[in-house]
This record gives structure tokens, C-alpha cells and sequence, in this order.
DNA sequence: TCATTAACACGGG
DNA sequence: CCCGTGTTAATGA
């Protein structure tokens, strides 16, 4: 794991750091599909993305969720941090979008390895980015047009698994985007006209991105 | 005006 | 036959 470590943080955090993280942590592969995180549940760990991608939602009382952003390689989760620290439950659900590999870090290091600089510039980098990404959100959430977002959302997908044909179904985007199919097959429908993307039973294309 | 819900037809696997 | 898709009509915010 140390190898794996100083290959995607190295970068980040000295070696000392990086031998002490190897130590405490787990590593771990998931499947594209996996949940990592419900909601409500409680947050032991603090996962640093080594390779593939996680969907973060929003859930509201009723359970229906809204995608809220990508975690990608070298990002950890800000709202995890906030959990890990104020060991309270989680706000949000976690679903791995591709076939991923994690380290999970022991809420209880959160803390001490603070002391290594490298490391707080890193929890702070995190929250500040995080931040960026959920003020996007809030853009596309109360200003965009539906038709917008739904072709960033599709080139996220596009980016995350770098191929131009997205496996998916309309249900599936509604669910992600709380909205109801009707709508996304008619979205969708006009987009094709716009020549933006092209669709096939239970594929999409995006033709430029 | 635009989303949602329900309902229906069509077609591929 | 089941599921994904495209469409429409009724209803509501």
C-alpha cells in the first residue's frame, strides 16, 4: 500500500506522512455500482480516492436524490471530513460510479497527523474545492435550464468513464437528477435534434464534449 | 409555462 | 414476455 500511496499522494505528503497512513489504513476495491456511504450512517473512515470515480448525492425527506457532484483520483470527501471530526452521521450517500480503489484513513488520525503541514493544507485544499464544486451546484440547480444540465451531467459521465457511449438508461438519469423519465427522454430527445448526442437503447452517445 | 403522473404503443432482446 | 423508449392527456404548481 505504501507504493500505491507514495504513486497518487507523493506529490501531496512526505514520505514520514505516507508511511504513517500506510500503517493505520485500509485498502480497498470496489465495483461500479457499490454503495460506500448511506445516509444517516455513521463515518469511521476517510476515504483518499486512488483510481475511479464517486457519485455524491443529496437525499431529501422522502429519499429521492439528487447527484451532487464527482469525486475523482487524488480528491477525498469534504462533507466525510466534516463527519469524521464532528462525529456526527452523514449527510449524504456515496455510490462508486466505476470500478474504484480506495484508502480509508481512521477518523481518529484526522487529527493528529494535523501536525504535519502537508496533511492541513490538504483537509483545507479539500474543503475549498469542495465548496467550488457545491456553489456550481447551486448555479446549476437554481439558474440552469434542465437541458443544461443535463448535458453537463452527461459529459461528467463521458470524462469519468473516457468513453463517448455512456451505458444508461433514462430512468436511471431521472433518478440521478430528481426528475421524473417523461422528462429526460424528452430532454434528451431534443438534444439529439441539437446533434449534441445520439441515442441507442440503453446507450447514449455524446458527440462532442 | 413546465413538471409530474398515468397510460399506451412499439420494438428489441 | 419484459423492459426501455417515445408520446400524449390530465393535473398541478
Amino acid at each position: 500500500m505504501l507504493d500505491v500511496l507514495r504513486e497518487n499522494f507523493g506529490h501531496l505528503f512526505e514520505d514520514e506522512l505516507l508511511v504513517e497512513i500506510s500503517r493505520v489504513s485500509k485498502y480497498t476495491k470496489v465495483d461500479a455500482g457499490d454503495t460506500l456511504m448511506e445516509l444517516g450512517s455513521s463515518v469511521t473512515h476517510m476515504p483518499l480516492l486512488i483510481e475511479g470515480a464517486i457519485k455524491i448525492f443529496r437525499l431529501d425527506d422522502d429519499y429521492r436524490e439528487q447527484i451532487l457532484y464527482f469525486l475523482e483520483r487524488g480528491d477525498t470527501c469534504a462533507l466525510t471530513l466534516n463527519c469524521c471530526v464532528g462525529k456526527v452521521h452523514s449527510e449524504i450517500k456515496a455510490v462508486a460510479e466505476v470500478d474504484s480503489e480506495l484508502i480509508f484513513v481512521p477518523a481518529e488520525y484526522m487529527e493528529t497527523f494535523l501536525k504535519y503541514h502537508s496533511w492541513s493544507k490538504f483537509v483545507f485544499d479539500s474543503f475549498n474545492n469542495r465548496l467550488v464544486e457545491l456553489l456550481e451546484v447551486i448555479d446549476s440547480l437554481a439558474f440552469m435550464k434542465l437541458d443544461e444540465r443535463l448535458y453537463n451531467y452527461l459529459r461528467d459521465k463521458v470524462l469519468i468513464n473516457s468513453n463517448q457511449l455512456l451505458e444508461i438508461t433514462h430512468s436511471i438519469i431521472a433518478q440521478e437528477m430528481n426528475t421524473s423519465r417523461v422528462v429526460i427522454s424528452r430532454v434528451l430527445k431534443k438534444l439529439e435534434l441539437e446533434n449534441k448526442i445520439k441515442l441507442h437503447r440503453n446507450k447514449i452517445e455524446v458527440i462532442e464534449i
